[in-house]
DNA sequence: GATCCCCATTGATCTGGATCAACCGGCGGT
DNA sequence: ACCGCCGGTTGATCCAGATCAATGGGGATC
């Protein structure tokens, strides 16, 4: 998503140590969150492995059977699904978010994840972690919230936006997504966009071209900046009451 | 949602004995759902009270505090969200579901949860629950996949719409709501819809008059008969048919 | 540094659905 | 049984955004 910002993050470098639960920097996020530290230590037996994606190549497909989680550690995703003959962009996976949750009712995964840019993720066996958290109860708990609160982004968003203004959703969308990655501890000062303008419009229900005009008329906002696919936010609360704003009317 | 079939289940009618978890006709839809059957006695500590509303009674409001979470057992509900000055519908609970998961992330809930029509749940204590699930993992276990069933379920309806034609967007809808029914054993011969028409365009972003027309020319397929709020569904496997074809254009 | 190609932007036209407005029919009340 | 009202349907017009078409800029490659 954003090339500087994540390396100045310092720490999760791919070396060795920096691969255990204890150590890495998505912890508060993520599924340590309120367990004990030395339960933490148990989590690394559940995440055994890590996956490197390069752009464009396919995590998992629609229709598998569920065999993990996983939780975006840098770059993003996106999840599309077939309906009737088109392909949609239901939901973007930014750094520190749970990917794959869909998949535990119904023991498949209901959407086609797929890379947007090198990404690496934590593999979270699913079998494993049940089992650990029925050990360790925290976990389950835990991983409670951590479905909530991503199945509540993944909602909300495209709920909301249904019926109203293209510029208004593309706004909500920017916001979202610099919202999201605060939360990721990300810089939002110089943002480069990982998703096209196909799948942006696709995950708003916009064609592209339409896309592309709101984009050049939110630019023009003092708080935000677009060029193609470099975004600059300089303040996020009058973003959020331009949004405000422009949803009231 | 449908009187006549309702009444035809028989079971979990209002009585004491109707009130427990392990003989409730919901069981296999709900927490009890794999959960040892000396256990499911436990839960009745945990559900310790129904709710009844009355139509148009609100449940929760937006923002409140988590302190429950509640399963349909018989009417349906709406849930809405102020979004700048409009109020929006994102989601329709029917019996069987699920309601207040999104509360579990931030421990407020994202939305106020209104009665449709007279309708019934079981009040499930958060802390409870969360207490009794520590003792009883499949209980956190089950509860994960009631969460993601029901998130995928309020998700997918509403992402998938977005940027299609009108008429596949109610089809869609109509679907998803006969399934749904299904799912909770509900006959669908002759379903009266509970939400008004308003209710339905908030929820799929169009305007009232839209979703009448559209009502109307989806009506005409042989394998559905719409007039006002009665519907009759008499094939799904054609209506879905329709609607893989209706997408596909 | 030149070239190429992809993706985004920009422009022109067309259309589906929003909006404004009138009417109707079923339901509850008396 | 009659009346009144609310919510749904139907009709006419208008506009935001889709679609079709052409241009332009950036980044990757050599």
């Amino acid at each position: 998503m954003i090339r500087s910002s994540a390396a100045a993050r310092g720490d999760g470098a791919p070396g060795r140590e920096g691969l255990r639960c204890r150590r890495c920097c998505l912890g508060p996020l993520c599924l340590p969150a309120g367990v004990q530290p030395a339960e933490v230590a148990l989590l690394d037996s559940v995440v055994d492995t890590r996956r490197e994606l390069a752009e464009g190549e396919v995590l998992v497909e629609e229709d598998a059977p569920l065999r993990a989680l996983w939780v975006v550690r840098s770059g993003s995703l996106k999840a599309e699904t077939r309906w009737g003959g088109r392909v949609q962009v239901v939901a973007f996976h930014l750094p520190g978010e749970l990917v794959g949750w869909d998949a535990i009712a119904g023991g498949r995964y209901r959407t086609t994840i797929r890379a947007l840019e090198p990404s690496t993720l934590c593999v979270v066996r699913y079998q494993r972690l049940m089992g650990l958290g029925d050990r360790i109860p925290r976990l389950h708990r835990r991983l409670l919230a951590m479905l909530s609160g991503a199945a509540h982004r993944d909602w909300v968003v495209s709920a909301v936006g249904a019926g109203v203004q293209a510029e208004a959703r593309v706004l909500a969308f920017l916001l979202s997504l610099a919202e999201r990655l605060v939360t990721a501890g990300l810089s939002v000062d110089e943002v480069r966009l990982s998703m096209s303008r196909d799948d942006i419009a696709s995950y708003l229900g916009l064609a592209p071209e339409t896309v592309s005009r709101a984009m050049v008329r939110v630019g023009r906002l003092d708080c935000l900046e677009v060029r193609r696919r470099r975004v600059r936010f300089h303040d996020l609360g009058a973003l959020r009451a331009a949004l405000r704003a422009m949803a009231a009317s």
